[in-house]
DNA sequence: AGCCAGGCCCAAC
DNA sequence: GTTGGGCATGGC
């Protein structure tokens, strides 16, 4: 394990991206870096002037995990200018998180992870997910003076019993991720291939997606972005209800006509629309 | 103390 | 197909 640094890593704010509500396992550390855990791996990323800084890494692990992981051949200027042209609003919110890339995370962390996502807040989200890990997921081994545990895989979880999961502090949810790492293990490696590859549409893929117990269509709309690759994907929670009533007028219970209007409005993009979006209104509660 | 949280399930229309 | 009550837990 060594260090790794990579210069010229545009649009790459570290805190916007691991504190915009997109994932759980990043924690800032004293010094301001974030260390996480995914795929089995933990590593420590710094920011520096121009890119950043990553710890506990391998150059391989890099080229076929982190890659990918932190979406670093995407462009996001491209994006954030195409997003900008057709609507001025949207170019203000980006403004506040003009650093975020969304993740590509793991599907089965993923659909876990949304699933207790629903009616909690971040903070709890994050407290559960650890105790899950600790108590269920295999150990990688201690890193900056802590043990550090992989997320639980779904074989695992789909023996358990709600009782099992009591200390996890899941409440109603516990009953839903074990039905929904039940159903995971059902649908084969074929058929998740197919839903990761990025080769099914992405209605087709929300409708599959939304078969699992505990997922509606916010937490869907999430595991699509966040995961499966589908950046077209608008989830709308209680923050986006927010911010379109105050950005764009919408009535708050007119999901369908937000959902209708960021398709036309921001297209492709429209689920980093969204995280733009998430991030600017969350940063203006906390100020 | 009480409201709220990256909502979903299920029964009743 | 839509609507509304119920829901574990704890952050703030």
């Amino acid at each position: 394990m060594s260090k790794l640094i990579l210069d010229e890593v545009c649009d790459f704010d570290l805190k916007q991206t691991f504190e915009c509500g997109q994932c759980f396992r990043w924690n800032k550390e004293l010094d301001g870096s974030y260390t996480g855990i995914a795929y089995g791996k933990v590593i420590n990323v710094s920011q520096r002037a121009k890119g950043m800084e990553i710890d506990n890494i391998t150059p391989l692990d890099f080229e076929s995990i982190w890659r990918n992981y932190f979406d670093l051949d995407t462009d996001y200027a491209s994006i954030k200018n195409a997003l900008s042209k057709n609507d001025e609003v949207i170019g203000r919110a980006i403004k506040h998180g003009s650093g975020i890339r969304i993740l590509r995370q793991e599907f089965f962390e993923t659909l876990i992870s949304f699933i207790i996502s629903a009616n909690n807040n971040i903070p709890r989200i994050k407290g559960c997910i650890e105790n899950l890990a600790s108590d269920f997921g295999e150990k990688i081994g201690n890193y900056k003076g802590k043990m550090r545990y992989a997320f639980p895989k779904a074989e695992v979880i789909a023996e358990l019993t709600p009782d099992d999961l009591s200390a996890c502090r899941l409440g109603y949810r516990a009953k839903y991720i074990i039905e929904a790492s039940r159903q995971y293990m059902a649908l084969g490696d074929e058929k998740i291939r197919a839903l990761t590859s990025g080769v099914t549409e992405s209605d087709e893929v929300l409708a599959e997606v939304m078969k699992f117990s505990g997922v509606g269509p916010k937490v869907a709309n999430c595991i699509l972005l966040f995961s499966l690759n589908k950046r077209d994907s608008f989830p709308i929670d209680v923050w986006i209800k927010r911010v379109m009533a105050k950005l764009y007028g919408f009535d708050e219970r007119d999901i369908a006509g937000m959902r209708q209007f960021a398709s036309k409005t921001f297209g492709e993009y429209a689920g980093i629309a969204q995280q733009y979006l998430f991030y600017s209104m969350r940063e203006e509660r906390s100020e």
